[in-house]
DNA sequence: CGTACACCCTGGCCGC
DNA sequence: TGCGGCCAGGGTGTAC
C-alpha cells in the first residue's frame, strides 16, 4: 500500500453517520419534546432534500398533533393524528436541533417544526439541518406505511425477535457477495451501516471478504448475536457519532464512541495485540475495517 | 434474477 | 494563504 494511498483514507473519515444506534437515540431524544405536541407551523425553507419533499409538505404537517414517534431500519416514523405517517431518514449529516429563541439560522437548517408548547429549556422550535442533504422526508398513509418503497423491502430488525442466527443464515443462503456487503444490504438485515457492520465482523471474528453463503449455523448464530451486541452498546452509549451530530435532547457536548476497529486504521487490534494492526480495504466502493489476525 | 457501480452532495483535509 | 482535488456515506437507478 502507497503511504499516499494511507494518507488519503486517514484524512477524510470524519462525517457524522447516522446509523441505527444514532437514529435510535435521536428517536428517544424527538420523543419527548414533540409527543403529543400539535405542529403549530412547519416550514420548509426549500423545496428538496435528497428527494423533492411532497405536495404540501409544510400546510399537510401544520395542525397535526404527533401522537408517536417510532423507528424502522434508519427511518423514523412520526404518526400523526390525521392519518399520515412522516418518514424522516437523517441520511449522513441530518439532525435535529432545539435552538434556543432567536438563533441564527444555519443555511442548511432545512425545515422547521414549531410546536404548540414551550419547554423550561427553549425546545418550542426544532430544526432538521442536513447540510449534505442525503437525507430526506416523506408523507404517507399510515396505514399504507409499510408498503413505502423505502420500507417495503427492509429486512428484520436486529434487535427484534425476528433476527437469529438462522434467519441470517437463511437470509445469506445463495449469496456471493462478501459477507461485509451482504450486511450492508438492507433486505438481509435493516439499519445496518458502514460501521457497525465492520464492528460486528470483528466481534463475531469473521473476516469481511467470507462469501456470505458460507456464513451459516453457528457462525450465523455468533454473527447475529454480534449484530446485536454491538449495536445495543452504541445504543447504550447514547449512539455513537463523529464530529458534529447533535443529540435532540439539546446538550451540545460532541460525544464519540470508541471502535474496536472502524476508522483504527494502523492500530493494534484489540483483541490480537500490537502483532496485528487494524487493516483497511474496499468493498463495493466503501471501506473496511478488519484485522487480519482474529479475523482471519 | 443477482451483482456491480455511478450518482447525488458538501465540508474538511491535504498537497501544491 | 488559498484553492483545487479527493473522499466519506446510504439508497436508488441503471447496466450487465
Amino acid at each position: 500500500m502507497k503511504a499516499r494511498y494511507v494518507l488519503a483514507f486517514k484524512q477524510s473519515i470524519t462525517c457524522p453517520m447516522p446509523e441505527l444506534p444514532e437514529v435510535e437515540t435521536v428517536r428517544r431524544g424527538l420523543e419527548p419534546l414533540m409527543s403529543g405536541r400539535r405542529l403549530d407551523r412547519v416550514q420548509a425553507r426549500r423545496p428538496d432534500l435528497r428527494f423533492p419533499l411532497p405536495d404540501g409538505f409544510g400546510q399537510r404537517l401544520t395542525g397535526q398533533t404527533v401522537i408517536e414517534i417510532r423507528r424502522r431500519a434508519k427511518y423514523l416514523l412520526f404518526d400523526l393524528s390525521g392519518g399520515e405517517t412522516l418518514i424522516a431518514h437523517l441520511g449522513m449529516s441530518g439532525s435535529f436541533r432545539f435552538p434556543d429563541p432567536d438563533t441564527p439560522l444555519n443555511p442548511h437548517d432545512h425545515v422547521l417544526f414549531f410546536t404548540d408548547a414551550g419547554h423550561a429549556d427553549a425546545g418550542r422550535e426544532i430544526r432538521y439541518r442536513d447540510p449534505r442533504r442525503f437525507g430526506f422526508m416523506d408523507l404517507t398513509q399510515t396505514q399504507d406505511l409499510l408498503a413505502h418503497p423505502m420500507l417495503a423491502k427492509l429486512g428484520p430488525e436486529p434487535l427484534s425477535a425476528d433476527f437469529s442466527g438462522t434467519a441470517l443464515a437463511n437470509a445469506l443462503k445463495g449469496k456471493k457477495t462478501p459477507i461485509k456487503s451482504a450486511l450492508l444490504d438492507q433486505r438481509v438485515v435493516a439499519g445496518v451501516g458502514n460501521i457497525y457492520a465492520c464492528e460486528a465482523l470483528h466481534l463475531a471474528g469473521i473476516s469481511p471478504k467470507r462469501s456470505a453463503h458460507t456464513v451459516q449455523g453457528q457462525r450465523a448464530e455468533r454473527l447475529s448475536e454480534a449484530v446485536r451486541q454491538v449495536l445495543t452498546d452504541a445504543i447504550q452509549s447514547g449512539g455513537s457519532t463523529l464530529r458534529d451530530h447533535v443529540r435532540p435532547d439539546g446538550e451540545l457536548g460532541y460525544f464519540q464512541h470508541s471502535f474496536q476497529v472502524y476508522d483504527q486504521f494502523g492500530s493494534a487490534c484489540p483483541v490480537c495485540g500490537p502483532e496485528k494492526t487494524i487493516q483497511q480495504i474496499v468493498q463495493a466502493g466503501r471501506s473496511t475495517f478488519f484485522c487480519s489476525g482474529c479475523q482471519g
